[in-house]
DNA sequence: CCGCGGGTCAACCAAAAGGTTGATACCGGT
DNA sequence: ACCGGTATCAACCTTTTGGTTGACCCGCGG
């Protein structure tokens, strides 16, 4: 049997070379090729299959410095614009936040691995992918266990969207204003926004749904 | 000449692996040890001093997920904790926020430089520390020049170190305990904070700040 | 030596935010 | 038809924050 071939996408040369020397220690397993975004991932991946050497696993970050990140190039490539068949894409990164981990299942990831991960699992993770069935780190796998079986706070598109609002240091009247509802509106909105997230003050609820993912930070 | 013996800290096995590869494939440079974090790295560099083998420079990354972080460790080696002459440490992280800036050349650092930064700079970053020579990426070095000749928002240390607690949502009365100051005193801070980032409550300071990558975000 | 800026603190007042209770209305599911 | 969750609003009160003024100490530079 013909080895795995990878391609890495990560904007860090440092973790590229990591990943690069790593994964090459391993039998059975062999880099095709790297990229520093979604965009030039997408690009090595088309020219790879007109070359009739496709890549059977893509290694990819979420979080990338510039240009395309992680969860839609792994959707555009899921959508089969690098070619059909699209390989499997296990997703490789430094946070587990829930909103990363659904998004990246969500844009059809099989796998969803950390940089703190040791070696083997990193590799054990990587043959799962090839073989067509999903791999998710020990961490991940107990947060959405945790998910199902202690559902945390839902927050309603409504409080969310406050929520964005009180992150760019809006007060509550001018919030009520682009709402078009009432300052009571707001605060009752507030004290249940503060419940579900377990802070009593404004901005450890944007710092918790900031690290929650809940609002996106650039 | 001898080689360069680095010691590498940082708790992605990945990255260190990445740095590894890396640095052996520079003349004169050896990877002497690696730790996974602070702590580690202070036994480490004990172990190698009394062995008659010290390290001529320390790669150190920031955020260590467990154990002591990288700026505690920096403070501690600079005090001569793991063996004088306290080695060269350079500081190798993903972020480049004013604040992180900040607290690692006051910990004693001569260096620092980001991940996603080419070989070749890292290379010579290692060899600017262990000639005793300070060493800045491009990208830090024109932020703190900025800082110098742009008298626009100039956040002073302590300004910085309340925005960072700000941020984390504590309200003032819990600041000023953290920093062991009155009441009074943050409100002082906190209104000359206001002024120079030109908002007028603390939300909309974080969200400024945030942007301007004065404080790190999440 | 004197000024200037940073850091510290106090007292005071006004405004905003936080917390509680209670009410109306709509929608979806049992 | 009833119940639970969401969204809306009001009145009331307490706590926190914001804004101002004035003060003291310290270190650095002209």
């Amino acid at each position: 049997m013909s080895e795995i071939r990878v391609l890495l996408v990560d904007d860090h040369p440092v973790v590229r070379a990591g990943l690069r020397a790593m994964l090459s220690d391993f039998e059975g397993i062999a880099v095709a090729a790297e990229a520093a975004d979604g965009g030039a991932a997408l690009a090595e991946l088309s020219r790879l299959h007109t070359l009739g050497e496709p890549v059977d696993v893509v290694l990819m970050d979420l979080q990338m410095g510039t240009g395309m990140d992680g969860v839609t190039a792994t959707g555009r490539i899921k959508a089969g614009e690098a070619g059909q068949p699209a390989p499997p894409v296990l997703i490789l990164t430094t946070y587990d936040s829930d909103a990363d981990i659904l998004a990246a299942v969500e844009a059809g990831a099989s796998g969803y691995m950390l940089k703190d991960a040791p070696p083997e699992q990193i590799r054990q993770a990587v043959l799962s992918a090839a073989a067509g069935q999903t791999a998710l780190a020990p961490e991940v796998a107990a947060r959405l266990m945790g998910r199902i079986r202690n559902p945390d706070p839902v927050l309603s598109a409504r409080e969310i969207q406050l929520l964005e609002l009180l992150a760019t240091g809006l007060g509550n009247r001018a919030i009520a204003k682009q709402l078009f509802i009432s300052e009571a509106t707001v605060k009752t909105h507030l004290v249940h926004i503060y419940a579900k997230l377990g802070v009593d003050n404004r901005t450890a609820a944007i710092s918790v749904a900031a690290q929650r993912r809940i609002i996106r930070r650039f």
